[in-house]
DNA sequence: CGGAATCCGCGAAGATACTG
DNA sequence: CAGTATCTTCGCGGATTCCG
């Protein structure tokens, strides 16, 4: 039983509670998403993914790069092009964030009818 | 194709956004993994989740209640107990947040790799 | 094209105090 | 015990500008 590592997100310090942190955030999984069929490059990244701002992309791409989520590709041409692909360790992740998303699609409409409920 | 839902995440107005949203916020996933093993009082559930403010954890339970994701159970006792408890939707999301969970200590030790690499 | 750097507003979140 | 109310801080995130 204690072959189960022991992080532990319930507490402050452990470093699985920023995974959560880093998961949970705004744009990580849906730019993730974008990258499920294959490398993009930044701008295609951005045009998919409604209402990111540049800076924001940035960010999150950058962090899923040190997080080893995603690598990155410069290519020394003119004009200058940048492609962001899913490494092994971001394709894994694919599969519990499908898990998730399906739960959404089909449960959202038993939220939105509790909320409506909630809101009477 | 278009059997599928066309809830789509990528649309700054959908509302599986709002679930990413809720699912994302710092709180949530922890708040219920704590009732996981069945009805916790307020003070049970703040004691389990470390670093967590009244304030925000109000706010966690009322929002998750307002989804239908927990049930809040109020006796009329002196001195006063309130539980919160999963409801069945609360415990149809249990199975996708293991996943996530699970994906999360496996893969930690990677991320924790790739992050110490990264500052190289 | 793919960023970096700067400025700044606003809402999220913590601390504190009080109440039923 | 289980909250509510209020205040303040903090940093996320948008807009803009500039660079290689």
């Amino acid at each position: 039983m204690n072959t189960k590592q022991d992080w532990d997100p319930y507490a402050r310090d452990c470093p699985s509670r920023q995974l959560l942190d880093r998961i949970g955030d705004r744009w990580t999984v849906l730019v993730l998403g974008t990258l499920e069929d294959g490398p993009l490059r930044f701008s295609e990244v951005a045009r998919r993914v409604d209402g990111v701002s540049q800076k924001m992309l940035t960010q999150t791409l950058r962090a899923a790069e040190r997080d080893g989520l995603v690598t990155r590709t410069v290519f020394a041409e003119v004009p200058p092009r940048v492609e962001y692909e899913l490494s092994a360790l971001g394709r894994s992740l694919r599969e519990p964030l499908r898990a998730l998303e399906a739960w959404a699609t089909t449960h959202m409409p038993d939220v939105l009818d509790a909320r409506s409920r909630a809101h009477a």
